[in-house]
DNA sequence: CCCGCCTTAAACATGA
DNA sequence: CTCATGTTTAAGGCGG
């Protein structure tokens, strides 16, 4: 799995974002770029992969997935977001869902995939330029990714179903009552379980490259490059971290192991009681290891994050993964009224048509926005700036890890072009 | 063995 | 009535 840089705007991933993320793909299958991308193109070699050393100060492509990692991470506003994580392939490589994310040994088309269901409801969701989709969308989404289930069983759809029902992690959202524009619910992701969902992808089982930076020598870095700072304050920024565990995961940057930052919280699920939200979770100042969550709050499915957690109470911005993804959904096991006062709709969005309307901007997550924005949140604008702050932070700090990882290559280039020579000499 | 996560199946309700 | 959607329950596999 390549790092989480961005989501696109568009599944099918014709984007420019997603030409970019389709080259990283390429970068993932072939382990050396591709000598013929195009200048905007991100640049990248792999680290670990074998012929992989001799691009390894390039890290152009990294730089510029940083304002990706930071759009990712920050929210519905700027350019479209690309994600390598759900839109590698692109339209030239054969269709085969999120294939970075897969080892080498990756196994065939037609094989399972290694994604639970929450995940591939995540990702399509995701994927979508709305951040919401029907559950038709989400089937149309997961076939065209996962020839899998064109030839599965049809239970799937029922997984589906079933998953998007009962995993906290997925929000209904009702369609416009003043259109009828298909049958059912558009679905979301919770923001506040975004980083949970994405601990989960990195959790899939992937190839981990051969890396020997300490774990350590990172996390000081990050210290003394203000890292550490931003993931204890806010959500979005440990959401950048896991991104970028992501990337050392993958390779992109090297690494023993990813950092420290997930935990081993249980999570209890309790299928008959209703889903609660998890800012109720309270989590203790000072220290990362004194998370506290009440048991009785969470039925997710999904992994959990502790950076999630840390800062869904550390954050006095906003517990969500962007202040502009302030959504307010339905609660699951509750029917709402029509009058909007519950669920995710207001009154104004009734003209708003999913189908027609495709682009966020009038789109429900941003119509969500708007309308949750009066509410008894602080002002906009306050968060609108606080936005800015931890963006220029984040992209501030993944800067400073894409130099450090710069530097790092850089190293390991010279170490291993040493050791070819080194070699030669002592065959000669 | 227990527990939690996840999948799968199925029954049922609702609405287009 | 059919089909799609959504909810809920149950059962079983798997791994920690």
């Amino acid at each position: 799995m390549g790092p989480v840089i961005g989501m696109t705007s568009d599944k099918t991933a014709e984007t420019p974002g997603a030409e970019k993320v389709a080259a990283l793909s390429q970068i993932y299958k072939m382990g050396s770029l591709p000598e013929a991308v195009d200048a905007a193109r991100p640049k990248a070699t792999l680290v670990g992969n074998e012929s992989a050393d001799d691009e390894l100060t390039n890290l152009n492509w990294l730089h510029e997935s940083t304002n990706l990692l930071t759009n990712f991470s920050l929210g519905s506003e700027g350019p479209p977001m690309v994600s390598p994580l759900y839109d590698i392939e692109g339209d030239d490589v054969p269709s085969f869902g999120p294939s970075c994310y897969q080892s080498p040994e990756q196994k065939s088309a037609t094989s399972k995939p290694p994604y639970s269901f929450s995940l591939l409801i995540y990702m399509a969701i995701e994927h979508s330029p709305n951040k919401c989709l029907p559950v038709k969308e989400i089937y149309s989404w997961i076939l065209d990714h996962f020839p899998y289930f064109a030839t599965a069983p049809t239970g799937w759809k029922n997984s589906v179903r079933h998953n998007l029902s009962l995993n906290k992690c997925f929000q209904k959202v009702e369609r416009s009552h003043g259109k009828v524009n298909g049958k059912g619910s558009l679905w979301c992701v919770d923001p506040e379980y975004k980083p949970n969902l994405m601990q989960a992808l990195k959790k899939q089982p992937f190839s981990s490259s051969l890396g020997s930076l300490s774990p350590h020598y990172l996390s000081s870095v990050f210290k003394q490059n203000q890292v550490r700072t931003l993931k204890e304050s806010d959500i979005d920024a440990a959401a950048a971290m896991m991104l970028l565990n992501t990337s050392i995961e993958q390779g992109i940057l090297e690494c023993e192991k990813p950092l420290p930052l997930k935990t081993s919280l249980q999570r209890k699920r309790n299928y008959g009681n209703a889903f609660n939200h998890p800012s109720a979770i309270r989590l203790q100042e000072s220290d990362s290891s004194t998370t506290s969550i009440d048991p009785k709050e969470d039925h997710n499915y999904s992994a959990s994050s502790m950076a999630a957690q840390r800062c869904a109470s550390r954050s006095s911005v906003s517990s969500l993964s962007s202040v502009d993804e302030v959504y307010e959904f339905i609660p699951k096991s509750s029917h709402v009224g029509s009058d909007g006062s519950e669920g995710f709709h207001s009154e104004e969005d009734t003209d708003v048509d999913y189908e027609d309307d495709p682009l966020g901007d009038s789109g429900y997550a941003s119509q969500a926005c708007a309308d949750t924005s009066q509410k008894g949140q602080p002002g906009k604008k306050i968060r609108k700036q606080s936005c800015q702050e931890i963006d220029e932070e984040l992209k501030e700090a993944a800067g400073s890890l894409l130099h450090l990882a710069g530097i790092r290559t850089c190293l390991g280039s010279l170490i291993s072009t040493a050791k070819t020579q080194s070699q030669k000499q002592r065959k000669k």
